[in-house]
DNA sequence: TCTATAGATTTACACGCGTAAAAAAATTAT
DNA sequence: ATAATTTTTTTACGCGTGTAAATCTATAGA
């Protein structure tokens, strides 16, 4: 083997293709023809050739970079979403650059300033919700092209897709009060997550609908360390005796399993057969889910639906002639996942 | 405001500074005086300019990147080392660039090869271990300045950094024979981690120095989804009657949590009172060792320490006249952490 | 005040590739 | 076979910055 190719112009003449076809080439495969391509691909791989990646972006018109960015890495619910997410943007043919805001809004700032620098065709972004800087994120999104995916924002971005927390909660409810005690909600007072105040309603609604009384179980606390939060709480609520035999619903599964080692703590029984305590549900089929104490009740969010969704959108928005279309919305429907803890 | 400013030589004449000089400012704010310096970030935060950063960096000696890899984000405690080291990463002046391998060898030098047309600094990286295509590792590394955390891979990279094994694993094995039965090692036959192969020896050794017998569980299983596997095997070993009574030194803490798991659903009691069938330990305090049911006694791993000597050493090795240094080790003690399991 | 010197400026070229326009070649349609 | 069309080649310039060398300027120490 010769030495190592630095240039497109050097590839270019022991290839036998001129460099502007090169060029075009590694912008878009597809752009040239099949011949031409096959020969391309033969040489790279004979000469193991890639072109520069600085100089390639500096005067694309657009990169082919997409930017992705999530609340919070340490909750594996979000690495799970990103992992799908990354596979389909390879797919496409992009290289996903993923940024996780850790759970505070200057940083979700400083990752959108970051990408800007880098001109991604677009940014597929779970926001963090309340604590968002609303204003930034929308000079941002006029910016670039911007899917919202997770946890809308209102006018943030040319779509928003999420799951339809009014069905999913609905069908646990039903679920909860055809076979027991009706459920109370567990939630934090202030949440930082929009679905958070969305699963409010749709349990509040939910329960009218039966004919029962609604009865939120609010709790303090701030920050992203729900499962801390849900077992300090839940400490207290469990101590009190008229919560004997009552169904809780947690308005997601980080505060079910703080408030499961709560209860085992203080030796309380989770489960639906007779001789339990307490009836424990959550919401959103965390991966630790099926190992809870006792596994946990919860419904599985349909994150390849809206993975898939927001990936297309994403490239028709980016290759597309970009009329002024609507901004779409669309809400995936949840599944309940029967365990035993309720 | 004006408008945008596009170009640095704009912006020099604008600042009343030189285009060199800037250049120079950009790459290591350090580099120029320091009444220059003030001047310069006064323009900056006036007019709001950033370098263009492809142009930036396509004639760069070296670039301001430094590459980050994990084996698996999907894990909460190698995420959470990631958050960790893109803290230090960017307080140092550099600019982090996470990717994960999804625990598979091919994504593994993938990540490396697309770090590579980004001519990184240099590279942090935690290998798969006994998955990764050790030659291509060692490959890379003579082209990139690497240094190696969590797991070490013989001659690679210039330096490796990780915790001691054998001292965390002594420390517990010590603990646990001196309150109860001594333990028995509950681990993977054929472990994806080289952590693991120095934690059933430390095991063995530690025993032995005992005068106790060791005895290892070595259970069946692929892949990454330890809890799983932990779970399945966890069951069908507790129902031999045998292990009642034991105490259990689990290789990780998901194997724990998988274990736990599989005890509470055989109705046994785990802990470290009279009445309980059944002492379970882990090593790594991931995440939510604190929620498990009982919550798991461990060994926490400190990753501080780890963290700051690898960026440390990485910053050093950069900017390092680099004479023909030798490959530096160093491995940090681990700490108990009591909890009710063990 | 003079001088030594660190630091800034001027000038000039390089980097590797994107892209536009016109010409040539290859392919397809007639 | 000829014309129409698609694709490639040729030529040439631009992008925004890095960097080197020579020159100039400010600062400090004597």
């Amino acid at each position: 083997m010769g030495r190592k190719i630095k240039t497109m112009e050097e590839f270019a003449s022991l290839s036998g293709i001129s460099r502007p076809t090169l060029s075009k080439f590694f912008n878009d495969a597809q752009s040239v023809k099949k011949s031409t391509r096959l020969k391309i691909e033969q040489a790279i791989e004979k000469h193991d050739y890639r072109p520069n990646f600085y100089a390639m972006n500096q005067n694309r018109r657009k990169t082919k970079n997409i930017g992705l960015v999530v609340p919070n890495l340490t909750d594996p619910f979000f690495a799970g979403i990103a992992r799908k997410l990354e596979e389909l943007i390879v797919l496409s043919g992009y290289n996903p650059l993923l940024l996780s805001s850790h759970g505070g809004p200057e940083q979700e700032i400083a990752n959108l300033d970051s990408l800007r620098s880098i001109k991604p065709a677009g940014v597929l972004l779970a926001p963090l919700g309340r604590a968002s800087n609303v204003k930034k994120l929308k000079d941002f999104s006029t910016l670039v092209p911007t899917v919202l995916f997770d946890a809308n924002v209102e006018g943030v971005g040319e779509a928003f897709f999420g799951s339809d927390n009014h069905q999913s909660i609905g069908l646990m409810v039903d679920y909860l009060a055809r076979t027991g005690q009706p459920p109370k909600f567990f939630e934090m007072k202030d949440p930082i997550n929009p679905n958070a105040y969305k699963r409010r309603a749709a349990y509040i609604s939910a329960m009218e609908k039966l004919g029962l009384e609604p009865e939120l179980l609010q709790i303090n606390g701030d920050g992203w360390n729900f499962e801390e939060i849900g077992f300090a709480s839940g400490r207290q609520i469990i101590q009190d005796s008229k919560y004997r035999g009552a169904t809780i619903l947690c308005s997601n599964d980080r505060l079910a399993i703080g408030l499961l080692s709560a209860a085992y703590e203080s030796g309380l029984k989770v489960g639906h057969s007779a001789e339990c305590d307490l009836r424990v549900a959550g919401h959103d089929d965390h991966p630790f889910s099926r190992y809870t104490c006792p596994s946990l009740t919860t419904i599985a969010q349909d994150y390849d639906a809206i993975g898939e969704r927001s990936v297309s959108e994403m490239l028709k928005i980016i290759d597309g002639a970009n009329g002024i279309a609507e901004r779409s919305e669309e809400l995936f429907e949840g599944r309940l996942v029967m365990r035993s803890s309720a």
